[in-house]
DNA sequence: CTGAGTTAATACCATTGGGG
DNA sequence: CCCCAATGGTATTAACTCAG
């Protein structure tokens, strides 16, 4: 049967609400909700694979003597036989003859070829077994007109087949792009698993309409969270490492020395060894060799413990300053039962956040102001220069000045210590409170420092009232300039609002971009043609033209998988005596290889994958590729972050 | 053409952990 | 507290190369 047909003559699409239309063909019947206007694309879409191949009922029988122009066709068509009879379909075994490098021989088979060979280390688990050594197969030769001539057909199964369960077989389920899509955008959104797939099925009108199940949708979405954890961030793991250790270990008895040995050897060891010693010195002493925690956190060290990092992006950072503002940005972000692995996700959610927050923060600050309520110069300079919000904050550290009151004054060369008493009201109760501020008067107000032991502007980054008490009281009227943190400046180019974010990466993909253009642009379309018949049947017919034209274009180009070593290499190959490509044993990287293949060009180390190798080296291997990726996205911060000073492959930095 | 050998992708299973 | 979903580890399968 042909949908688009279908569509175009026999429904007025007018009245068509809620019909429900049981179209059946010999296979099976498919049931089309005709409400859903995507309905119609979910379905072609399904047969996009094969869109070169009529999958009309008339599935022919394979047949000695068939010819294909490629081999995808022929896959095409006995995909299509096999789900038409029920059973599933794989390529079997290509052979490239001697002479040149052209595949000659090709077996596509039921999926139940071949003798399974259990591995299985527990004999007493075994696993379902599948394969039947089944002898139902087609086998084509290339010919001398270039073209796929069938060689053999074998139609006996050697065991049952049913064309109601043939959407069930790996190779007849697809999840297009457009699923994809779908569901990577409600897994960013936190939409669960089966809720995300009940929309899809309530959408296309059933279970049976849609080529594949939720355990495709379940890898899928594993696959692109599997990537997505390779971009780790460094700097995020170890704004959590310092965020989490007295949620950890606060009750510890020993809590200072735990802390301190802790980030001694996290902040303070210079190689990898001794990170891992003084880490275990550390884990025996307090003996918490068995805190999952800190296992979770050393299996990870690789991402996060400077020593290992440093070389990346850590250079140049001052890294107490780093953590205590990631502390705070961190608080909305993280609870007690955050895991590692959580975090990270949150990682990308908090900082389009905190980028969002800003703009927003900019905007306002651009466009209105609050005035001044003291006298103080420092005050009309706070205005000029923070963002409002900030500003809020000093004025009211400022006008909390009133209740600081100068205790005593110690001074000793250039340096003096005030006591500085603040009346604090609570709950009607005036307590008496002492701080300690430290101040140093250097040759111009402009280099004076000052420090106060409430840590205020360690915290948000503002001088807190009772240091402002202390300047005032020496006569200085205007905050130096190095107590205006950049980051809370207004007019600043925020150079975060550049970071590259993993979720901009995937979801604003070339290939997605183009993908919502045209999506964007087909649904005006479809807005404009809905109202009226003809138009509708106008637009489908343009989309179907403009369909073949496009498979057509791709047909031409032929298929990616066979060109490039069909047609380039051998004629040049006699004039250079280039070594013949070695191909690895095995099957050859898929799309994600590819993607991490990429990254790779970054390092050094990257071409070692053919190999053999461990179990053990394979682990390592997975560490450094995703450190790698790691290594990407914080070269991409860095480049933004102010204080960084990194060399950069030049290779790797885009400039735009 | 076919079987052996290899690797990546996928499916399965037990366990954990978080939300209702 | 219970149930469901996430997770990590492991086995199986698909896709491929190569030798006979």
């Amino acid at each position: 049967m042909s949908f688009l047909l279908f569509f175009d003559h026999n429904l007025p699409f007018g009245n068509c609400r809620n019909s429900c239309v049981v179209l059946e063909n010999d296979a099976n019947c498919e049931i089309l909700n005709k409400e859903k206007g995507e309905c119609h694309e979910k379905v072609c879409a399904e047969h996009n694979y094969n869109m070169n191949v009529n999958h009309d009922e008339g599935v022919e029988e394979p047949k000695i003597g068939m010819t294909f122009d490629t081999i995808e066709e022929l896959t095409n068509f006995y995909v299509m036989y096999g789900k038409k009879m029920g059973f599933g379909v794989f390529k079997r075994s290509s052979q490239k003859s001697l002479n040149d490098e052209e595949t000659k021989y090709v077996t596509v088979a039921c999926n139940r070829a071949q003798k399974s060979t259990s591995k299985s280390k527990n004999t007493l688990n075994p696993r379902l077994i599948t394969k039947t050594n089944c002898g139902a197969r087609v086998c084509v030769v290339l010919g001398a007109d270039k073209k796929w001539h069938v060689s053999r057909v074998n139609l006996e199964h050697n065991h049952l087949f049913s064309p109601s369960k043939g959407r069930f077989y790996r190779c007849h389920r697809v999840v297009n792009r457009r699923v994809k899509r779908k569901l990577e955008i409600h897994q960013r959104a936190g939409v669960r698993m089966n809720k995300s797939f009940n929309t899809l099925v309530v959408q296309s009108g059933g279970y049976e309409n849609l080529p594949f199940t939720e355990k495709d949708c379940r890898n899928y979405v594993d696959k692109v969270k599997r990537l997505k954890f390779g971009v780790g961030d460094a700097e995020a793991i170890q704004g959590y490492f310092t965020k989490k250790l007295p949620e950890k270990f606060g009750k510890h008895k020993k809590y200072k020395s735990i802390k301190y040995k802790l980030k001694k050897a996290v902040y303070d060891s210079l190689t990898s060894t001794e990170f891992d010693e003084s880490w275990n010195i550390m884990l025996e002493t307090y003996k918490l060799e068995n805190n999952k925690w800190l296992k979770d956190l050393y299996v990870e060290r690789h991402r996060w413990v400077p020593c290992f990092v440093k070389d990346m992006f850590w250079a140049g950072m001052s890294t107490t300053q780093r953590s205590e503002s990631i502390n705070s940005f961190f608080d909305k972000y993280l609870n007690k039962k955050t895991t590692l692995k959580k975090f990270v996700e949150q990682y990308e959610n908090a900082l389009r956040d905190r980028v969002e927050k800003e703009n927003i923060e900019d905007f306002y600050s651009y466009n209105s102001w609050y005035s001044p309520i003291t006298r103080y110069a420092m005050e009309e300079q706070m205005k000029n220069v923070l963002t409002n919000a900030k500003f809020k904050e000093f004025t009211e550290e400022l006008t909390g000045k009133m209740y600081c009151g100068i205790g005593s004054l110690k001074s000793q060369n250039e340096y003096s210590e005030y006591e500085v008493l603040e009346d604090i009201i609570d709950n009607e109760n005036i307590v008496n409170k002492q701080f300690s501020v430290w101040f140093r008067k250097g040759d111009s107000p402009e280099e004076c420092d000052i420090r106060c032991i409430c840590h205020l502007f360690e915290f948000r980054g503002i001088l807190c009232r009772h240091a402002l008490t202390v300047l005032i009281n020496e006569n200085i009227y205007l905050v130096p300039n190095k107590y205006i943190l950049r980051r809370w400046r207004k007019y600043v180019k925020r150079r975060h609002t550049k970071v590259k974010v993993s979720y901009a990466n995937w979801v604003l993909s070339d290939v997605g971009r183009r993908y919502d253009k045209m999506c964007n642009a087909f649904s005006e379309v479809a807005d404009l043609a809905s109202e009226l018949d003809e138009k509708c049947s106008l637009v489908l017919e343009r989309v179907s033209d403009l369909k073949s034209e496009i498979m057509g274009g791709k047909t031409s180009t032929s298929s990616p998988r066979c060109t490039p070593r069909m047609s380039a290499p051998t004629k040049n190959k006699d004039k250079i005596g280039n070594p013949a490509k070695a191909n690895g044993k095995g099957r050859p990287a898929g799309r994600i290889k590819s993607k991490l293949q990429d990254l790779n060009d970054i390092g050094a180390e990257g071409n070692e994958t053919s190999k053999k190798r461990s179990k053990k080296d394979k682990e390592v291997l997975r560490n450094v590729q995703m450190h790698k990726s790691s290594n990407l996205n914080s070269l991409n911060r860095a480049v933004n972050s102010p204080n960084a000073i990194v060399s950069l492959p030049t290779t790797t930095l885009d400039p735009a």
